[in-house]
DNA sequence: CGTAGTCTTGATAGCGCTAACGTCCCTGTC
DNA sequence: GACAGGGACGTTAGCGCTATCAAGACTACG
């Protein structure tokens, strides 16, 4: 008769597992954590009572008894709905397992007062990593602060590498070089591109990625305009395009809400898409398959990048923890051209 | 000097505040979670030590404490990128402080296998509740495992209560009738109503709201057709409402999505909106804003809801573990009218 | 066959917190 | 003033897991 007077437990635990396969609980922990140096026989004995009994280790436990209390927290600033959801999706699946804690900050407006609020908010929960969405990862306030208060730090699409902190990120140059190219195969030999905002290094790779692709085709025409990456400022831009000294055959935006916006001016002046014009965009968010053409875009892997973000993050806190010196990683993620119906090939001249 | 081997922990604890208020540590886990019967002094004493510590409790060490591990799961299944997004901070944020965690599954198809599948794969992680957000809040086969295998379980999003399960939802109908009768107040008297698809008991919710406030206007005619929530599906009735024999002044769609299919058509059409013909949505997703004009559309509390569901299954969970039977909870939360520029006062008859 | 080395396993002692129970002390009541 | 009743606070004993170390089992080699 058990002395407990706590509350009974009602799930299985290392002890049972132990109990049943006839060894230690440490032997337990060993196998389910997969160290080594366990002999054969006596893993299967433990893998087999594992699965009889059904047996999942209590994280909360875990976490205890490793001393390892990760608070994660997350800057967001809802660049797209469709983005935070499947980026928040990606983290989540990855810190489930991991037994490590979310906390998210909204960071209303983009300026330097907000993010030296939502970082305070976050120093003050003591996290002890943050992971930094677009467009907060390019953010130098917020990435100083953080510095400052040694906190380990992961920043997700950026443009390009920093030196100083770790990055996840497609290549967008190539990207970008690979979307142009697949264009000018198309027969397209008059292009409109539209920039993202300047303030995200993203915006540059994506426009010299474009500059590059159009540099190997010299009977080629192509017109920029500045954008911002809303679909207001697709509107204007797409405007700008179509109004300009170059018939357009195609145009290429810097993201998909800027796309969109070039589809519906297209349609509001009557061309017909892609037959008249082709639009292609950057990002495949939700609205690529919400409008009529779906659009042919990028597709970056949000979710895997989220959860690659986690992953640094955690590594290089059990680094720091061991007393190592923080050492950047830059992980470049692969991108996917994604052909849908509003891209087609050039109308004959 | 300390005999402990353990790796050093360098937050503060428990002990140091209890120390530094020169109280019991239980004492200090009395003030921390607000429990009463602790003396004004000790309660400033320690709420002092706190602050002046920056103490912040051990989430891990308190779930274990406590026995509560709390697995909570979500089968999600892309309803809308925008809701899920929203859905998820507002999840995130309510277990943030209390140390539960969340297991994600996705359900991609609607079909049976699919949800069983879903279901299979949360109940082998062992969860302890799960929350359902629409559309599978509906799903009968999910809510009959759930209830076979003991799990408590929260709907999100209904039309109507579910007497047998706790749900967490807004008002439909009630919201439908008072866009209705924004309309009329309006002037509109000719108005076209998509609606939601048929597996959704909100979507008769909401058609019956629009017919209770058609009622109050005898002289106000109204045609319906059916949607099913989708861009697509918002195109085709759009269509049907405009070559229709009523020559409408406005349109209700059920969703954000199609209403921007109905704005998309008219333009097509060449009718401005809202001059020629107002536009109105419902869900307040992303959609009402990337579009121009923004919708005109009735917004639901989705972080809270999400919050609200949490909440509620977490009291469940806790009410089961003490032996009580399970009773569901209706919680309707308000809605709000949010009024953009998609609509406007009918035009001269 | 002995001995040093390596691999495998178990015993012990917490990680930080709180449930449960005792003890003390303060009221109020007759 | 004695006593019950209850509030305030501390003590003890874990929650389930793993770090650490010591002991046992085995290997290789002289």
């Amino acid at each position: 008769m058990p002395k407990s007077s706590r509350k009974t437990r009602s799930v299985v635990t290392i002890n049972d597992v132990a109990a049943l396969a006839g060894v230690s609980p440490m032997t337990v922990s060993r196998v389910v954590n997969a160290e080594k140096n366990v002999r054969p026989a006596k893993r299967e004995a433990v893998l087999a009572a594992v699965r009889q009994l059904n047996y999942a280790p209590n994280l909360a436990a875990r976490s205890l008894a490793k001393a390892e209390e990760t608070k994660i927290g997350v800057i967001y600033n809802n660049p797209s709905a469709a983005y935070l959801s499947e980026f928040l999706v990606g983290m989540l699946d990855e810190t489930a397992g991991k037994g490590a804690q979310l906390v998210l900050v909204k960071c209303e407006a983009v300026d330097e007062p907000a993010e030296r609020k939502a970082v305070a908010l976050l120093l003050a929960a003591s996290v002890t990593g943050v992971v930094l969405p677009p467009p907060l990862s390019e953010s130098d306030v917020v990435r100083d602060i953080l510095k400052a208060a040694g906190v380990a730090t992961v920043a997700v699409a950026t443009g390009k590498a920093r030196g100083d902190l770790s990055c996840v990120r497609v290549d967008d140059n190539r990207a970008a070089f690979e979307m142009t190219q697949r264009l000018l195969e198309l027969g397209h030999r008059r292009i409109g591109f539209i920039t993202g905002h300047p303030n995200q290094t993203a915006s540059a790779e994506r426009l010299q990625g474009f500059r590059q692709a159009m540099a190997g085709a010299p009977d080629a025409q192509s017109q920029v305009v500045q954008g911002y990456f809303s679909f207001a400022s697709g509107l204007t831009a797409a405007e700008e395009l179509l109004d300009g000294p170059l018939p357009l055959t195609a145009i290429f935006a810097s993201n998909d809400d800027m796309a969109a916006a070039a589809v519906s001016v297209a349609h509001r002046r009557g061309l017909d898409v892609p037959r008249d014009l082709t639009v292609v965009g950057f990002d495949d968010t939700a609205v690529a398959t919400t409008l009529w053409p779906p659009l042919t875009t990028v597709r970056q892997p949000v979710s895997a990048m989220a959860a690659a973000a986690i992953d640094l993050l955690l590594t290089e806190i059990r680094a720091r923890k061991d007393g190592a010196p923080p050492r950047p990683v830059d992980r470049v993620t692969p991108h996917t051209l994604i052909e849908r119906q509003s891209s087609g090939p050039a109308p004959r001249a």
